[in-house]
DNA sequence: ACGACATTGATGTCGCGACATCAATGACAC
DNA sequence: GTGTCATTGATGTCGCGACATCAATGTCGT
């Protein structure tokens, strides 16, 4: 129906923008409110849940594993190493670097973190069967192909 | 093969989060890129886009049309009214309320948006068809529904 | 008319997140 | 070694975006 592939499509794109925008909006809020109990916020998770897995890192190569922040996250950082969930070790065959391992306490909110991020994770997706869930991952992973954040995600979720 | 249906899916849903994150992101910053000649940031541009269609408006109105921000946008409208985009005019009837209308430079520069705006989206939905594209806006309104957002996209891109 | 409550828009605060800049250090060609 | 360039992490700046608070105004029950 509809023969002009050029323009036909623009409203459809438009609304795919503010879509992912409102469901990207829609899950930090909830996340950041499950979250609230912990005293953490959404990017400070997921700092601590990569920290998780791939102590002890360099800042650098945590930014590459952080989806949530481009470049180095030193100030996403500093307020761990603040509230004592995160140490700052000097690397012995790099001056420049810096590696960041959890601290006794980090490790213990990391524990407890997971749990809470299963359930919300859950939660918010409860409207969606697994098998959309899967539909919905590869068009995103479609959509992103080539960029670096679609590297970021496979990282940190290999098949 | 996997039973355990309240567990097996974790990994799942947390990639979905982080999918919509990086999706949300990346369109963000290439979209920002793009606005970038005409001295716009994305959330600006959605101000100036959602007035070209809805004018005049009250600040709260707007905050009910827009995806990007939650309260009442009045510094988001700021800095639009400080660039002669905007100008706010008392509303009559309800003096609380203040009336949002476009500039004949706000509205100049709404329509160049609105072309910039058609091929940005259509770049960056490249890697999708239109069915995909459907499928996948489909999806996110499921995921969605319930949420104010929800009715926000709704208002904004009826069917 | 009046009092309780709701709504509007402004404002303060906090934590990002993108970008630019910078000093320190490292890697590499020669 | 030396010069050149890249990398690392810190820092300054800007514009959000969520939340809380507030004064002004409106609404509604009685």
């Amino acid at each position: 129906m509809t023969a002009d592939r050029s323009h036909s499509s623009r409203a459809a794109h438009d609304e795919l923008r503010y879509l992912l925008l409102a469901a990207q909006r829609e899950g930090s809020r909830r996340f950041g409110e499950a979250l609230r109990p912990l005293g953490l916020t959404p990017p400070q998770a997921e700092v601590l849940d990569v920290l998780a897995e791939h102590q002890p890192v360099t800042l650098a190569a945590l930014g590459r594993l952080l989806v949530c922040e481009q470049g180095s996250p030193s100030r996403l950082v500093d307020s761990l190493v603040q509230r004592g969930l995160v140490s700052r070790l000097p690397h012995e065959q790099d001056k420049r670097a810096v590696l960041l391992e959890l601290t006794a306490e980090g490790r213990s909110l990391a524990d407890r973190l997971g749990e809470a991020t299963g359930r919300i994770a859950a939660a918010m997706a409860e409207p969606l069967s697994a098998a959309d869930i899967a539909t919905l991952s590869g068009l995103l992973h479609t959509l992103l192909e080539g960029t670096d954040v679609a590297r970021t995600v496979r990282n940190r979720f290999p098949r």
